[in-house]
DNA sequence: CGCGGGTTTGTTACAGTGTATCACCGCAAC
DNA sequence: GTTGCGGTGATACACTGTAACAAACCCGCG
């Protein structure tokens, strides 16, 4: 499982993100233009979930200023094509940490304490999420799963001070 | 499993809301004040979820204001006491439908047609969540689980319009 | 080359959501 | 009484997100 733990600079992969991305868009006729880059690069590039202000006040520059609305149709644009995810018990956004089988869930594994944010699998819990849903008689379209807690290097640190 | 389909007028339980929150505050030493109790009946005698603003505006009238900020303390109240839920993916909030075993999950089943939210037990899912969060070495403190979908009543009704 | 049509971005304005702060009130305890 | 404390009112503000329109850009086509 990839490692977003934040404690050390975890932004090794900013660049593969990128690349991926380009490939995405390549692929799928669609363009991958500098602001979409940058917004990207600036989630990917940080261990944390990332704001879309916070985003918007990163690019920008004493001589340019990226609006948040702009930073808001980038993030539209990158959640579409699945490179990053909002994470709504905390309106904030991650890079997508892999390439995930088309309908599979997300689990998002929020770390109280040093605010980042990994992904996990929900194979395990699809099944009795399924049998729930089908005994209560609803048709899911899309379901958000986002668990807060500490991570396995913050429990570490906290119980070694 | 209860049901609050909003098609019919789903208030029956509105009045016994009240009757459990002021039974939970009294064995609590908490005071169930005008304001919860009118917050909190606006949020039951309704089928769906609803915004803060949304009860501020239902609670004011010609004679009198009651501002959001009064209702986002008496929702904070009425969350502790676990008598009202939070919807993060939608900004609203429910009444509990029943007493909820501590520490026990709940998975929210959030209706795109009529809009009402349904709650159900995630005991079935809370196996495969636990080895999930095991492996990952995250341990959790809080889970939002929200499925989006169709109710059985609002899937019925469009396969026989 | 210039033209037309789609997409992307900039800009402004605004709607919706939530919090901070301070003052006031009511009530219970001392 | 007055002191303290929790609840409420009121204002202001910060944060999150969207609508609408104009300008820039790109690309194919005549």
């Amino acid at each position: 499982m990839h490692r977003h733990d934040g404690h050390d600079a975890c932004r090794t992969d900013a660049h593969d993100m990128l690349a991926r991305a380009e490939a995405v868009c390549r692929a799928r006729g669609l363009q991958f233009t500098p602001l979409r880059r940058e917004v990207l690069g600036a989630v990917a590039d940080s261990g944390k979930a990332q704001g879309a202000y916070d985003i918007a006040e990163r690019l920008s520059a004493p001589g340019r200023r990226v609006a948040p609305v702009s930073v808001y149709r980038a993030l539209d644009f990158l959640m579409e094509q699945g490179l990053v995810h909002r994470i709504a018990s905390r309106n904030a956004f991650i890079p997508c940490a892999y390439d995930h089988a088309p309908g599979e869930g997300v689990i998002f594994l929020i770390c109280r304490t040093c605010g980042a944010v990994d992904e996990a699998s929900t194979q395990e819990v699809e099944d009795g999420l399924e049998r729930t849903l089908e005994r209560a008689g609803f048709t899911p379209t899309h379901s958000i799963l986002e668990v807060e807690g500490d991570c396995g290097l913050c429990r570490e640190q906290k119980r070694t001070p």
